[in-house]
DNA sequence: CGCCAGGACGCCC
DNA sequence: GGGCGTCATGGC
């Protein structure tokens, strides 16, 4: 990753990324893509945080109104800059349906989210569609200035206080991870490190979180990448081209190959069937 | 209209 | 431990 600064820009050259296969591939849900001049911008509103980014015809970003304090100490790690995604994917590319995978979408890559705004993201999408789990998060945060409530905010609300949600069945368990973390019952920053079956266990204590979504908060939110969600899709994916069993070859990153399959037969497979 | 969605829970055996 | 019905809501 090369950038330069021009203007109150920050220019990134990156060969490994792409804005619509990275932020609109069911890892993160409030990225908005907004009209631009450019290929494609997107803005993301965080509690602390706004970006503005822009991807160009040449295949370079711009980073809006960015200072280089701010590039450097927050949305490089953000963007997982410092992982060479060129070498995954060579690694990947032994097996053939990776190598497939990878090459229908090389530009996606790993964000590294905040781990309490991922819990509740991925409990609001158990059993739920793309669409309809923005739409909740959406009406969520409209309701705090357009930003993500913090557990304090959500932990002093009720299953029929969040009813403008309808996130349905999800609401209680909304409410018990805000309870939960707010009190440090459950304490995201500790379990991050935790050996990854413990940190496992540990977000499973909160209701309405199983497998799926401790996996998903510990891939996206935690950025343990051997974390490996199993869904609808990747059992797909599993069931016809790995009846034997995921390489053990990817395993230290499957959560990231894991990404690549998960949005190739979603969206791959169908537009070009082999 | 019915089927499905980045599932988990409760109950049954 | 595995199997199955149920849970809200709405996209398609």
């Amino acid at each position: 990753m090369d950038y330069c600064l021009k203007n109150n820009d920050i220019i990134v050259s990156e060969s490994d990324f792409d804005l619509d296969e990275t932020l609109d591939c069911g890892q993160a849900f409030r990225w908005k893509k907004i009209k631009s001049d450019f290929d494609c911008t997107y803005e993301g509103k965080f509690v602390n945080d706004y970006l503005k980014i822009s991807q160009t015809k040449k295949g370079e970003f711009v980073f809006h109104n960015t200072s280089e304090k701010d590039f450097l100490e927050k949305w490089v790690d953000y963007f997982d800059f410092n992982t060479n995604y060129s070498e995954l994917k060579k690694q990947f590319s032994e097996d053939e349906t990776l190598s497939k995978a990878c090459s229908f979408a090389g530009g996606i890559r790993i964000l590294k989210q905040n781990s309490w705004e991922c819990l509740i993201s991925f409990i609001i999408s158990q059993n739920n569609n793309i669409p309809r789990i923005k739409g909740i998060i959406d009406r969520l945060c409209d309701n705090y200035d357009e930003r993500f409530p913090l557990p304090e905010e959500l932990a002093v609300e009720t299953p029929d206080s969040l009813s403008y949600l309808r996130s349905g069945f999800r609401a209680k368990y909304i409410c018990d991870a805000a309870t939960k973390v707010h009190s440090k019952e459950t304490d995201l920053e500790k379990i991050a490190s935790l050996p990854i079956e413990d940190a496992r266990n540990e977000l499973k204590k909160i209701l309405g979180v199983g497998p799926k979504v401790a996996e998903c908060v510990l891939l996206f939110g935690m950025h343990r990448t051997e974390a490996f969600p199993i869904d609808v899709w990747i059992k797909r994916v599993l069931a016809e081209y790995y009846p034997e069993g995921f390489p053990a070859f990817a395993r230290e990153n499957a959560g990231i190959a894991q990404q690549y399959l998960f949005h190739y037969i979603r969206t791959g497979v169908e537009k070009n069937p082999s």
